[in-house]
RNA sequence: GCUCAAGUAGCUCAGCAGGUAGAGCACCUCCUUGGUAAGGAGGAGGUCAUCGGUUCGAGUCCGAUCUUGAGCUCCA
């Protein structure tokens, strides 16, 4: 008898007798062998002595797949947990599992972790992995796994046991005196884990649900490689660097006020100037896709509220009403209601549709204290909005063109790598599970006649409708949603919107609900951060510095200023009496994108000296070829 | 909202066994008129988040409130 075993490449190797999937890579590479973490036979995850005892295919991970990285981290928290127990034996563990970078483990304890007992538990971790402990797997029934973890005094391992069904086989792992309760895989042993990093510590609810008790949570990162750790401190240093809470701040982009409030943002002209580009951007853009621009009010009666449904599943995130000649009015938290009184203004035929209506909305959110966070969570924000009014024939086009256009508008922003998600009807939902049936192929439709990846989130739609979410990729690889596009039964139906078709009967139109940019606050942030400050020159609030060497050529510097204006260039004179090394590092702080050096050589000769952000000194040229050059730059 | 941490000059931060508040940068004035990331001198600027308590005396200790940060939960 023999075992074949399938590889990724297709290759074939046989065996005599059972093997493990570590000499299989042992016999592929040593190299290979020593790197690896875990093994997928026929697709399962498995240990790497897991027995092979039949034909199968095997993939080995290694920590540069997901899933090699995911059992690395989680093989860590164990070790983490380890190490806790050992110092802290009083302490109750619960969950640990990998994350996206590192892991966590929760712990019940009375006080909180200090920064001193987080180094003692990585120095603690550094010497058992040294130790070479082995994980080992056992697997148990659900009797014998209570009995032990009763015996340890584990009461939160209980509660997850109590909710496994008794029939199940239940497996630990155990790591010199520590057991844990879990599905694994793991790596072969600790002493695999070469670099530990412990980085902060929180509070987290058990089981995420803020009626438990809240937990200890301590979060940490491990690599194959001290270089490795290394490089990844640094990334987060860069990121720190890219915040644009921190930018906001250095290049006087906006500010959040105590007396004002917290989560309302104050533009200040920069960062005005930036969000008026853009917005003037997304106006003419949307002008040329067919889209009508409206405004609408911040305020609307209580009985909008209600007609629309907010009122009633809406209501926690409204803030409270106001009184106007003994009636109640809200702020708005969305402006479709508005839009769909715009519809209603009129009867409606086939012939208008599809309308789309677009506004640059100021809505306002009750968000609770603890969530706000620079301009990614605010109270107030400005949505790019706008409600697609289609009938059933047209939706599929108008899916379709929405895709487009939005990857289109985001591209142009320098965003390149977009993440794409469609969320399906979850379990409370309204609307007939036919139109259900009908918005989700469509939106599907279109993802796939476009030929882009995309997620499926079931169940992760709206109550009213289901969705298409895109999130930009920031350059340090953090996703932030912008676009949704989201199908709405609900408030068609609420509103009684209709239009007359060409049989001479009312329908119910399709109503679609989209952001772009998702709120200008939001995508304003990411934008910044993706560019770490260094916006592209069209955005850029003040494009050019122009910078005299000496006050001699204060009046020829204005002459370029004026010129460069009339040409439609944001600039400014640096008239200050410094030296020309501080005015140079000054605009290079402030990251302005060229610099227009002039002293007496260029008034004599009538030209400028460019300088271009981050690159440096371009060379003497007439102010033609400088337009020129920034023209093809912009 | 919850847990923990923090709030000192416009910014970044120091200060403490409780004894009249400090630096650098930025700002203002003067000197310097300079060639691609900080020239020099001087000056002004703070009810140490707010309110209350302990104390002869509080930025420093205690409490409450507000705000911020890291998370939890929730979302554009």
């Amino acid at each position: 008898m023999s075992i074949n075993i399938t590889l990724p490449d297709g290759s074939v190797k046989s065996y005599e007798s059972p093997v493990k999937p570590l000499q299989v890579a042992q016999d592929i590479s040593p190299r290979l062998a020593d790197a690896s973490i875990l093994a997928e036979v026929d697709g399962v995850a498995v240990d790497l002595d897991h027995e092979i005892v039949q034909d199968c295919s095997l993939m080995l991970h290694t920590f540069k797949t997901e899933q090699g990285k995911e059992v690395y981290w989680h093989s860590t928290s164990h070790l983490m947990a380890q190490a806790v127990k050992q110092l802290f034996p009083s302490v109750k563990v619960t969950i640990g599992p990998a994350i996206e970078q590192g892991f966590y483990y929760d712990f019940d304890r009375d006080t909180p972790f200090t920064d001193e007992e987080l180094a003692q538990i990585e120095e603690r971790m550094v010497f058992l992995s040294k130790q070479n402990l082995v994980y080992q797997r056992k697997e148990l029934s659900k009797a014998e796994a209570v009995e032990i973890f009763k015996n340890m005094g584990e009461d939160y391992k209980l509660e997850i046991l109590a909710e496994i069904p008794d029939t199940d086989v239940i497996s630990t792992y155990q790591q010199g005196d520590f057991i844990d309760l879990c599905r694994g895989p793991h790596l072969l042993d600790t002493g695999k884990i070469k670099a530990i990093k412990l980085l902060k510590t929180s509070g987290a609810y058990w089981r995420g649900d803020e009626k438990n008790k809240m937990l200890h949570r301590i979060y940490g990162i491990s690599f194959p490689s001290k270089k490795e750790l290394e490089e990844y401190l640094e990334f987060l240093r860069q990121a720190a660097l890219r915040d644009h809470r921190k930018l906001g701040k250095d290049l006087d982009l906006f500010s959040i006020n105590d007396e004002v409030g917290p989560g309302l943002v104050l533009w200040h002209p920069n960062g005005a100037m930036i969000r008026h580009l853009i917005e003037s951007y997304w106006k003419e853009e949307h002008l040329k896709h067919g889209y009508k621009l409206v405004y609408t009010p911040h305020v609307g009666r209580a009985s909008l509220w209600e007609t629309s449904g907010h009122l009633g599943f809406y209501k926690e995130n409204m803030y409270s009403a106001m009184d106007v000649e003994g009636q109640d009015y809200y702020i708005k938290p969305m402006n479709c209601p508005f839009h769909m009184a715009i519809y209603n203004s009129n009867l409606r035929s086939y012939r208008e549709l599809p309308l789309r209506l677009g506004e640059l909305g100021t809505v306002y959110r009750y968000e609770r204290s603890g969530v706000l966070h620079g301009l990614m969570r605010v109270r107030g924000f400005t949505q790019d909005d706008a409600h697609i009014i289609c009938t059933p024939e047209q939706l599929d086009s108008e899916v379709e063109k929405l895709i487009v256009f939005a990857l289109d508008m985001l591209k142009h922003f320098g965003f390149k790598e977009f993440l794409i998600y469609l969320s399906t009807q979850p379990d409370a939902s309204v609307g007939d599970p036919k139109d259900w049936e009908v918005a989700t192929e469509s939106l599907r439709r279109s993802l796939e006649k476009l030929g882009l990846a995309y997620d499926v989130d079931k169940g992760g739609g709206a109550f009213y409708g289901p969705k298409i979410d895109i999130k930009i990729k920031d350059a340090i690889g953090r996703a932030w949603q912008c676009t949704t596009i989201q199908f709405d039964f609900n408030e068609p139906t609420r509103f009684n919107m209709t239009y007359i078709g060409s049989d001479n009967v009312q329908h119910r139109p399709y109503m679609i609900h989209r952001a772009i940019l998702g709120s200008v606050e939001r995508f304003f942030a990411t934008l910044l951060e993706y560019h770490g400050g260094n916006l592209p020159l069209w955005l850029a609030p003040v494009q050019l510095m122009i910078l005299p060497i000496t006050e001699a050529q204060l009046d020829y510097a204005r002459k370029i200023e004026e010129q460069l204006q009339m040409r439609g260039f944001r600039c400014e004179v640096d008239t200050r009496n410094e030296k020309i090394g501080y005015k140079v590092r000054d605009a290079e702080l402030k990251k302005i994108p060229y610099m227009c050096i002039v002293g007496k050589k260029e008034e004599e000769n009538g030209t400028v000296t460019l300088r271009e952000h981050t690159v440096g000194d371009l060379g003497s040229m007439s102010l033609e070829a400088a337009l020129e050059k920034l023209g093809l730059k912009s």
